[in-house]
DNA sequence: GTCTATACCATGATAGAC
DNA sequence: GTCTATCATGGTATAGAC
């Protein structure tokens, strides 16, 4: 892998577990093994590093999303991958919480500008749960369905990192589960 | 005012709209128009301050959930106060996410001492919330239906501030009374 | 209680040797 | 491409005059 690779790669992971504001340049170098010097022949600038971040990260959500679509032949086989993420991730969300409602949390409150850059990627999760829905027959209403289950994970990775509760998180990703048979079941649809 | 409350004040403010991380003495010191000399006498680390702040948001918690019940005599009514919260301050939580979670989130990342207290807000709404429930008969429901309440509004004030989308927020309390008004009514039972 | 002055250090960033 | 050395800035914190 490429110094640059290892250096994005590296500030992904400390961006996500301490925050864009409080990861320095020495942070990162250390974590890669290179120095300060070093880096700068990389990334003129901490936004840069940011800049690449969150292309990385965006990347990552498309080929994730890709992968849901080859796993799973039905749409709601692959809404119930999405909704897993908060068990298989669920030590680092209760830890650090969500790494793409984070991000962009604290990228708002610094005013920065690649903060409609990382609101992408929750735009990526929406369009691709409403592609699922529509697929299942709900069409006007599929947004609204994408964007309720968006903001369950959301508030789940918010609770179950404030009350470090990763068995809160399983509770709320069986509920989602739960939710979504009974949106699907003729004989109960609210 | 005492110079000790408008520090803490501006504080609360700064720790809100910039993060806590980003927020320096100079910025309080010059929100408040004092040295930062001065500063220093009454609050010796940035860590006091943050006690400080969070001190005064836990009275600010417990002021305002005595005021609902004052205001309201059911508890239906009491936790429409709290729903109404996303209408009231959505503007500011459109700009700068939920002020508990945004800042139980930041010091979940810097692996704070003080994320536990500031996690005690939530503990605060959650009490109170099941409070309610149980008074309107759900008993061994109540702190489930608690928690619902919290994440939903947990994840509107995420989506709301990554989208900076207001109505967004409208909408999220429109769907939540609607919510409390199925589980009150007698002819639909979740 | 309030101010000025200042020490000290971490950080973002650059220049230039290898 | 990688390193060391260096600078400028800003932030935390202290001492001491008024």
């Amino acid at each position: 892998m490429s110094t640059r690779d290892q250096i994005v790669e590296a500030a992904d992971g400390l961006f996500y577990e301490q925050g864009f504001a409080h990861t320095s340049f020495a942070d990162v170098a250390g974590a890669v093994g290179i120095s300060r010097g070093n880096f700068y022949y990389h990334f003129r600038t901490k936004d840069e590093i940011l800049d690449a971040v969150i292309a990385r990260r965006v990347e990552a959500t498309r080929a994730m999303l890709a992968r849901w679509e080859e796993e799973s032949g039905d749409p709601a086989g692959r809404i119930r991958c999405f909704i897993r993420i908060l068990v298989a991730n669920g030590g680092k969300i209760a830890a650090f919480g969500c790494p793409v409602g984070s991000l962009t949390a604290e990228l708002a409150k610094l005013g920065h500008a690649a903060q409609a850059e990382a609101g992408q990627i929750f735009t990526l999760f929406r369009d691709w749960l409403r592609a699922q829905f529509e697929a299942l027959g709900f069409a006007a209403e599929a947004d609204g369905l994408a964007m309720y289950l968006l903001s369950r994970s959301q508030g789940a990775a918010v609770l179950g990192s404030a009350f470090r509760d990763e068995a809160y998180l399983r509770r709320e990703a069986d509920d989602l589960c739960a939710w979504l048979d009974a949106k699907l079941s003729p004989t109960r649809k609210d």
